[in-house]
DNA sequence: ATGCTAGGTGTACGGCGTACACCTGTCAAG
DNA sequence: CTTGACAGGTGTACGCCGTACACCTAGCAT
């Protein structure tokens, strides 16, 4: 059996490529090995073929990464109909925010990009639509998308993040020190650890925090409206 | 005049190397260049020396980048003293904004990072201090504290980089496709365009829109405070 | 039979971060 | 005064990255 037999059968296995294949592929390898996993090299590896190849469906990196993008937005849910504006959309970037924690790499390639793909925009507008069904004035609106910024894309920033590989003597000594150099956040880390019943959770619950400051912002969206 | 008496002068002329100059080297390029720009290569070439000797400073391109951002960091204003803590918590986040602004790749270059620096957390300490001073729980603190998310460090996402360098007749064009594909998103930019009394301004006041979106959650957080 | 084209290949280039061996001037200890 | 450690700059080299460009080849319409 030559080589070239081996080829073509290698050929012959393989799926023919397509754009959707290699967005497919992309997302999976960077769902598990980070952003960095999605090279077009390793995207190439994986599905059995040179790196060129991929130049034939996808013009580059940029539009891989928007591709990419528009994958992970085509999971969040369509509008919830039949439900109060300030549900339906709280249900909605809930939806979001549950897409971007399937693929955490995308919040950081979202902000990356300088141009909004169509499927971007067209999720940009059926949001903005929301708002107008609710009765919001198109000000207020416009106002609503500003204010909620990165959270209408489902995602806040962690600011700790609390998953420590270190072993707990030495984490004990670390906020030992903390306590005098930065006191206030110890002051906060206690209080929450101490009120949180579980004995090893993550000391703050992520989904709370981000319903509270969401739920923060929708209700004073509301009190504007009652106004106007 | 021989090469080695060239070299010594060059070498004579050079300010030595430190970590500081790196850092405020680096910070320059990627101002003007953006965070592309400040590659090791680039900063040694920048300061006439060759990329390695930069690791004598500084350990690789993570402490690199963290040291950039203690740099933007620290241009923060102190906090206001002698006024409510709204209006303290509401300046100062507009100061991190203002630095932030001065540094368009800082906020990329933030969310990238994944252990804060001793600055940056000497920062949130003093912020959570502010928020406790003015009488907030240590509870509502932390939920403030999330709330804020990236508004903390001065930056909210601009979904539509406005600046655009096409010719009017295209731009035009594009927002007549716009208006049947993406109603709510066409309808949102006439009438904001439409009330904007400038001629040819950006369309949207992100100062504007960036102290609304704060308003909303610091006046939130104080109803809350005043129930518990 | 012919020649066009879609799609995969191979080679090569410039850029990146950085490991590692090397040199050299400075300065303290003997 | 010698010596030897060492801080700090150099040079080379490696493996990664994205991608330009020339090439091949199978399939298909003419």
């Amino acid at each position: 059996m030559g080589m070239a037999t081996q080829i073509e059968q290698d050929e012959r296995t393989r799926a023919p490529l397509s754009r959707e294949g290699i967005l497919r592929t992309a997302v999976a390898l960077a769902d598990q090995g980070g952003v960095q996993a999605a090279s077009m090299r390793k995207i190439a590896q994986e599905l059995g073929v040179v790196p060129m190849a991929l130049y034939k469906h996808v013009s580059g990196k940029d539009e891989l990464l928007d591709g990419m993008i528009d994958v992970v937005v085509a999971e969040i849910d369509p509008p919830a109909t039949g439900v109060d504006w300030k549900a339906a959309v709280r249900q909605r970037i809930l939806s979001a925010r549950q897409a971007l924690l399937r693929h955490p790499w995308a919040s950081r390639v979202m902000e990356s990009r300088t141009e909004p793909t169509p499927t971007v925009l067209a999720y940009m507008d059926s949001m903005i639509g929301m708002f107008r069904a609710g009765g919001l004035s198109m000000d207020l609106t416009h106002h609503a998308m500003h204010a909620m910024g990165s959270r209408l894309m489902g995602f806040t920033q962690e600011l700790f993040n609390d998953t420590s590989d270190v072993d707990p003597q030495v984490e004990a000594q670390m906020w030992g020190e903390m306590a005098d150099v930065y006191p206030s956040i110890y002051e906060l880390f206690v209080t929450v650890t101490h009120d949180d019943a579980s004995v090893v959770g993550p000391g703050c619950d992520d989904q709370f925090e981000f319903e509270f400051a969401l739920d923060l912002l929708l209700d004073g969206l509301e009190e504007l409206k009652g106004q106007s």
